[in-house]
DNA sequence: CCCTGATTCGC
DNA sequence: GCGAATCAGG
């Protein structure tokens, strides 16, 4: 493989977006990781911060700060036999495209309406939706055919249109979502019955 | 173990 | 210039 000016456009567009070098050789193909790691070097670019000109630095750290007191973590609920089912039912269930993604206030847990045991929006706790909603922002949108063992498969969007994807990051070692979306797919029956109406 | 980017250095 | 091997770190 060559680095085409295509290539290295990809490559460049990618790596501006924060996408990682193992992400944009996986895109590439034909290269690994180093390479593409290799190439960002040599065209200088290894600063992915300044975009061109402006970019205050100053970003101090914390991206998910919601973390009340008592962590409360490993509520594995017992009839929650982790789903070993990939997100496959992509079958297009005709629907009226539903704006899920520019998001406003309601309708911002993804899904079409197969796959996860999408929690009706009054059960999933405050905490887990708000983060949802900043993990969407950084989702990878990855494809079905990007999906591997290690990346949330938590679907985004409609099916049936084209505003779908896949969360993509970095999934729970063990589980098949993200923290984020592991918070909203897996929780406490007694959780989610206190909070449903 | 999984992953990240950084660096080296033979080709 | 290229990128595998390696290093350093999360």
């Amino acid at each position: 493989m060559t680095w085409t000016d295509e290539r290295v456009e990809t490559l460049k567009r990618m790596w501006s977006e924060g996408q990682s070098a193992s992400q944009i050789a996986k895109e590439l193909g034909g290269v690994t990781r180093n390479a593409v790691i290799g190439k960002v070097h040599r065209l200088g670019l290894s600063n992915r911060v300044a975009g061109t000109s402006a970019e205050t630095e100053a970003e101090p750290e914390v991206v998910a700060p919601p973390d009340p007191e008592p962590r409360r973590e490993p509520p594995e609920p017992v009839h929650a036999a982790a789903p070993p089912h990939e997100p496959e039912p992509v079958r297009a269930a005709a629907a009226a495209p539903a704006p899920v993604v520019p998001i406003t206030r309601k309708a911002i847990i993804p899904a079409g309406q197969p796959l996860p045991p999408q929690p009706a929006l009054n059960e999933i706790s405050p905490e887990a939706l708000a983060s949802v909603r900043e993990v969407e922002k950084r989702a990878r949108k990855i494809t079905l055919m990007e999906l591997t063992e290690r990346t949330c498969k938590w679907p985004i969007g409609d099916p049936a249109t084209d505003d779908f994807w896949f969360c993509g990051l970095p999934s729970q070692p063990g589980k098949p979502y993200c923290e984020a979306h592991v918070g909203v797919a897996f929780q406490p029956m007694s959780a989610r019955r206190d909070r449903r109406r």
